[in-house]
DNA sequence: CGCAACTACGTACGTCGTACGTAGATTGGG
DNA sequence: CCCAATCTACGTACGACGTACGTAGTTGCG
């Protein structure tokens, strides 16, 4: 990333005072350059997201670019936090807190699915801007009452959080792999199948390939990532459950005995 | 990365046939190799993996070290193979699949942790080397008769080793911004805490104010790897657990009605 | 022995982000 | 009102990078 306070006040230019400057007129805003960038992402990839491509769809020069924008790294922390500004903001306040997380994972992998390029981009650490806030603010409403403390609560949002973009790299890499090889799973297996088989035979991981056939078989690729997501999901949540819904215990342990915390 | 098939030749390299062949004998081999790039990279980063730093480091010339790799993406491929070779293999086959799950985790953890490069890898869908089927073998034993059938099996796996990989790329995320800022947490939060203070009014979000501030002060930054890792591990685990000490019933619906597959 | 195959390597190309300097437009202060 | 301060836009250029390509030299098989 970017040098932080440059970002951030570029992150919050709506908010902030603009004090009158002295020479001629921008020709472009800050939001037309970073949309015209997330268009460029989604069409072709974030590697396609060059300081030339991107000025030249902009019909100016490369350098000029950098009169909106300190460098490539601050241009992408404002696209992310564009992107988090825009997410959806329902109001499903009624609901159990399961399915209200349910949406809160589902909302943020359409937002991976729609710019697939998230994935090469790290969103845990983001810059704070005022999308991020937003949706932070947001997304805590998901756990606010279900009698989880304050860093309890931080602590569960980020683990699912990181459970979708998890799940999302992965299909990410599955992609670009197969976008690489020129080759969907069936082609490749065929490729080098008879390479494997004679590399990795059942009595040296007998496990190993009884399980891994049985994964392939059921999902007809190596890796599926939509059942990953699904079955993730589901452990998430029953995770987060047993922290819930544990049975009130004003002090002392809970069912199980507490845990050590390992290295 | 890299073309498929001749990475495949390339991991698998010491159990392939070696026909003799015909030219003069190579100065190095494919290992040592890879040894000097996995130094490299522990010592300054992956992109610090270049081919002509690894040359100067190995005392050849640039384009020598394509005798012995394809290419870049290749060279990571198998380094990334290496390493998961080189993983412990215990026996903790007595204990319970929690503390054996658990293991696991910390194993790959401090897999991360050794060598935090991994971090920009992916790590998700690697070229299927030695070491990568080794390491799978190992982990399935880890969930070897705990009643899961074979395709839940191999999804409990990704999911766990899913949650590590995410835990460490959030921690090395956070390195990587403390060295680029040049400031820890504390020093950043004294430069920019006066702006952030002006756009993040706690009347616009007072969830996210409580909630961050306290996460804030608990850890002692605004995001802590360590007690993310920990909270997220019991999360995981107790998912599994909800999945693998489901209550016996022979058929029909469990406690709680299936869920259908979100999109 | 001779030739095919292989290693090692030097040069060079095309890509990238961006430092730097300059020309021209704009506007606030005297 | 004017000019100096200040900002925009941009051209050139630098130092990376991965690696295509061609060549010289070495080896071992037939």
């Amino acid at each position: 990333m970017g040098d932080p306070t440059r970002t951030l006040e570029l992150l919050w230019r709506d908010s902030l005072p603009s004090q009158a400057k002295r020479g001629p007129k921008q020709a472009l805003t800050v939001t037309a350059v970073v949309e015209a960038a997330v268009a460029l992402a989604d069409a072709q990839g974030l590697d396609a997201v060059t300081m030339r491509a991107l000025a030249g769809k902009l019909g100016i020069a490369p350098m000029a670019l950098y009169t909106y924008v300190p460098g490539r790294a601050e241009l992408i922390d404002v696209m992310l936090d564009t992107l988090y500004a825009g997410m959806p903001r329902r109001k499903p306040k009624g609901r159990d807190w399961r399915s209200r997380l349910e949406a809160v994972a589902h909302d943020n992998r359409a937002l991976f699915t729609r710019h697939p390029w998230l994935a090469d981009v790290s969103t845990t650490r983001p810059p704070l801007g005022p999308g991020q806030m937003a949706k932070y603010e947001y997304e805590l409403q998901a756990l606010e009452g279900v009698g989880l403390d304050d860093v309890a609560q931080d602590a569960a949002l980020t683990f699912v959080l990181g459970f979708v973009e998890s799940s999302a790299r992965a299909a990410s890499d599955q992609r670009a792999a197969r976008l690489e090889s020129q080759m969907d799973d069936g082609a490749w297996w065929e490729t080098n199948a008879p390479l494997l088989a004679r590399m990795s035979d059942p009595e040296r991981y007998p496990i190993a390939s009884r399980v891994g056939s049985a994964a392939g078989k059921a999902h007809g690729a190596a890796y599926d990532p939509d059942h990953a997501y699904a079955f993730g999901l589901e452990r998430v949540l029953d995770g987060l459950a047993a922290l819930i819904e544990r049975p009130r215990a004003p002090r002392g342990p809970a069912r199980r005995p507490a845990r050590k915390r390992g290295a």
